[in-house]
Parts: C-alpha cells; sequence; structure tokens
DNA sequence: CTAAGACTTGACGTTGGCGTCAAGGGCAAG
DNA sequence: CTTGCCCTTGACGCCAACGTCAAGTCTTAG
C-alpha cells in the first residue's frame, strides 16, 4: 500500500502518516524511487495511534507502549507505563462522565424553567 | 476575594483567571486601586469553566454555555447547545471506554507473556 | 516606616499535531 | 509524449491556553 491509500484507509492525512514516521511511530519500505509502501497491519497501527492520541498521550509516550501493543510482548516497565496510562484514561472517563451529569442536571433545570415559561404565558 | 485566593481555591494559577477574564468568562470588580475582587461563586464558576476546557470545548463555547448553566435561564438555542456538547462529551466518553478496554486486553496479553516467560526459565 | 509579598498591565514564549504552500520527480493511460 | 494524479522533501503557519519575564504599584504585618 503507499500512503495515500493508507490515509484513506484509516481516515487520515498524508501529512499525518509522514509526521507520525518522522515520531517513530510507523515505519515504511521505500521503493526504488523514494516512495512508501506499507503492510496490511498499517491501517490498524494508525487507528491506535489515533485513539491513544485522543485519550491524551504525546507521541513520546504512544512511542514507548506501540510496541508492546503491537507485538504483545512487554518488559515489567512496559506493563507499569500501560498500567498508567489505562488508569489516566479511566479517571478521565470518571470525570468526563461527571460533566456530562452535570450538563445533564443543567439541561433538565433549563428545561423545567422553560415549561414554568410557557405555563405563565 | 482577591485573585490569589480565587487561584488557590480553584487548583489554578491567576494567569489563568485574568486569561478567563479576557474571555468574557470571569468578571470581577474593580477596588481603586485596579485590584480586582471576586464573589464566592467565582470558585465554582472557574472550576465549570475546567471542567468544560477538559471536555475539550473551547473558550467560544464555553462563553455561550456559562450562562445559562449558572443562572439556569436558557434560550431554545442554547439548550440545543447545551445537548450538543452534552452528546458530544458523551461519544468522547465511549471511545475513551473503548481505548481503556482494547489497553486491559493488552495489558492481559502482555501479563500472560510474562507469566509464561517465568515459567519457562 | 519598611520589607515582603500580592497585585497590576504588557508583551513575548511555548507546545504539539498537524495544515499548507512551494518546487520538483515518478508512473500508467491515451 | 504528455497529461494528470500521486508522490517526495523542506519549511513556514497555526491556534489555544496559558507560562514567564519585566517593571512598576498596593497592602499589610511587624
Amino acid at each position: 500500500m503507499r500512503i495515500g491509500e493508507v490515509a484513506t484507509a484509516a481516515g487520515v492525512s498524508t501529512r499525518a502518516l509522514r509526521y507520525y514516521e518522522e515520531q517513530g511511530l510507523l515505519t515504511s519500505v521505500r521503493s526504488a524511487s523514494g516512495q512508501r509502501h506499507y503492510g496490511e497491519d498499517a491501517v490498524e497501527r494508525v487507528r491506535w495511534v489515533q485513539a491513544l492520541y485522543a485519550a491524551g498521550l504525546s507521541s513520546r509516550a504512544i512511542l514507548g507502549l506501540l510496541p508492546c501493543v503491537h507485538t504483545g510482548v512487554a518488559t515489567p516497565e512496559m506493563i507499569e507505563q500501560l498500567i498508567a496510562e489505562r488508569e489516566r484514561i479511566d479517571a478521565q472517563v470518571r470525570e468526563l462522565t461527571a460533566t456530562r451529569d452535570r450538563l445533564d442536571a443543567v439541561i433538565a433545570a433549563a428545561r423545567g424553567r422553560s415549561r414554568e415559561c410557557s405555563y405563565a404565558s
């Protein structure tokens, strides 16, 4: 697969893929003319990168985690790191859930008010 | 309350509070010498701002939502906006939860591998 | 009174994950 | 051959939420 194909399949820009390679998150084999070629697993890898970015991890953090995510092989420190990031994400989920629930309360209250208004008028 | 007190109580920097004021998210009363003074509700307001920032909203979006969050009064369009943001946050929660679960699977797999290793040695 | 801390405005610096030209090279179809 | 699309490197732009001086003012405890 060439870069455009991977980009389309993963739903990102080619610029992003080159950036990932620059950060060491993605590797490619070059043809004689210098064009990048990727294996099938590249798409899944990119999806992992996107998911971890969305979870607030930096390139460096992802760089440390991707090998064991992809190969399943991990040193004890890598497992520690995995668990730490998992905990951060879990904390984030709890925070966002709480915020969502508070928003729900606000929405309910606002609706109540607007109903009062329509009764009053 | 003066700015430092609010900052400490809300767990943010004074710089952040001045920035919020600049963005219209927070108001203060000035003393004769120009110093800012805040009411008690400022702390809660700042906490709302922090929560909404953490949920990925921009200053502009927060600016549009804070009035009805704080006063409980909302036009139908504001309620629409509240619901839209609530949905975005909910989607985010679902994504992060999925990522967390995938990470759990990776951790479990890696632990299995390391147990195999310790058995082998 | 005075020293130390808290406050003011102003303005530039930072960071990351790309977007976006710019200027050129490669390759299958007609 | 050439047209048109995909690819390359390089480099600057961007945006938001502050951090971080700088240089001066206010306030308050002793």
